[in-house]
DNA sequence: TTGCTCCTCACGTCACGTGAGGTGGC
DNA sequence: TTGCTCCTCACGTCACGTGAGGTGGC
């Protein structure tokens, strides 16, 4: 199957600019283009970016995802484990600040 | 009393850069320096750099706090409840990338 | 003189946002 | 030719991090 560009990045809800950065930091790239000079892209190209985006949203830097492929699973386990603990603590930190911000909302 | 930087610093619990750009920002500044030439600070500076760093937290921008202070009372309000809720949508979307996180790392 | 802490720039970082300037088919 | 969508740079942004180069008292 051949995707666009503009395609992928609706289907992964992500930016042109941010495929761009995904593929200047080595983590992938276009298959190539059509005839119009499109840049085109296939579905393992779509489920590599899904996994990039959501390596990012779990707190993973673009040059962290890319080592972490060259990791043992172990290693990656880890990885996602401590990027985990961190969401939790963020998430506590958030709830934090909410009740903080209700309390400064009243006495203003 | 006279705080230098560096205790105000400590107290607040960022860094120095920090303090800088939230002068730059035209935010606060220092007092004045003493006879060493160490910039500065009162109670006023540490309680408006506390108050910078929260608000900072709740999502506003250095620009956004330099002009929530021009605005009335009642949109500054409605300014830190919208943080409120974007802090709540944050929470939600965490608590879901957590879930999605476990289940990845399961089938890893 | 050495060592310490402070100062003020100013370039670097990260992941993009936002054009600029150009191409190709209708 | 006009209008549209796509392309590839490349500077700008945000809030700092991280030195560089210099000062002043002990």
């Amino acid at each position: 199957m051949e995707i666009t560009l503009r395609e992928l990045c609706e289907m992964v809800g992500v930016s042109r600019r941010s495929i761009q950065c995904y593929e200047k930091a080595g983590l992938m790239r276009a298959q190539g283009k059509n005839k119009y000079g499109y840049l085109i892209y296939d579905e393992g190209s779509l489920e590599r970016a899904r996994q990039i985006h959501f390596l990012q949203e779990l707190g993973f830097e673009l040059k962290e995802i890319k080592s972490l492929n060259t990791l043992p699973k172990e290693a990656q386990k880890e990885g996602i484990a401590e990027k985990i603990e961190n969401l939790r603590h963020r998430k506590k930190e958030t709830e934090e600040l909410i009740k903080q911000a209700e309390r400064y909302l009243k006495e203003l």
